[in-house]
DNA sequence: TTCCGGACCG
DNA sequence: CGGTCCGGAA
């Protein structure tokens, strides 16, 4: 029997919840450590951004006033275990910059600004762009937005759910038109989509035989 | 040795 | 558009 588009979102959900359970995903013990292993996570395996958590934990520095003050070349050699260090702690200074700026550099006052204002505010930033601020918005700030990536691309425009070429806010506006407005359903969702894209829709070699995603489209 | 991935830059 | 920035997994 044929789903409308609505249910087929939803039934996606349903089968990856199924299948793996919820995922809880970004622990981090504070918003700011949040906000900060959403730019170290771009291009980058997590558990490279751990390490350079940890690092920055370990010297006492993971804090906005530390890491405000900190030089850029300090700075990178913290977080090198992610990746891209050099251009990453670029991108975290203009962040931090941005909230001295534009919310007095509380954290707070931009995370309790609109969605529109406070997403604008983030694209602003060299370094940001639409995933990252997103991601800050979603796990930081828990505001109800979703969260697209490379995965979710390649899993819903493989099973026929979106068009080839769709750009980043159609395809994330189909997402914010077919489900409920939730902030722990987004949550949830954006992590089972890249725990399943990461073991079974691979780019090269996709795993489709035992994927829990198989035929989901003519459900 | 190649592959993988956000965002910016030329 | 293609090139660049990086490290770890395949």
């Amino acid at each position: 029997m044929q789903q409308e588009n609505n249910n087929l979102f939803l039934r996606v959900y349903d089968r990856l919840l199924a299948h793996y359970g919820p995922q809880e995903w970004w622990p981090g013990e504070t918003d700011f450590e949040v906000m900060v292993g959403a730019v170290l996570t771009q291009n980058t395996n997590w558990i490279n951004v751990e390490k350079a958590i940890a690092n920055l934990k370990n010297g006492g520095q993971l804090s906005f006033s530390s890491l405000h003050r900190m030089d850029t070349d300090v700075l990178a050699e913290y977080i090198r275990p992610a990746g891209y260090y050099n251009i990453k702690a670029r991108r975290l200074k203009n962040l931090l910059q941005m909230v001295v700026d534009e919310y007095e550099g509380e954290l707070a006052f931009l995370f309790a600004d609109s969605l529109d204002d406070s997403r604008k505010n983030l694209l602003q930033v060299k370094g940001v762009g639409p995933e990252t601020a997103d991601a800050i918005l979603l796990y930081a700030a828990r505001k109800p937005i979703f969260v697209v990536d490379t995965y979710t691309h390649r899993v819903f425009s493989r099973h026929g759910l979106v068009e080839e070429d769709t750009d980043y806010y159609s395809l994330q506006q189909e997402f914010l038109d077919s489900l409920p407005e939730e902030v722990s359903l987004f949550n949830e969702y954006h992590a089972l989509i890249v725990a399943v894209a990461k073991e079974f829709c691979k780019k090269k070699k996709p795993r489709c035989n035992n994927c829990p995603l198989q035929r989901v489209e003519e459900s």
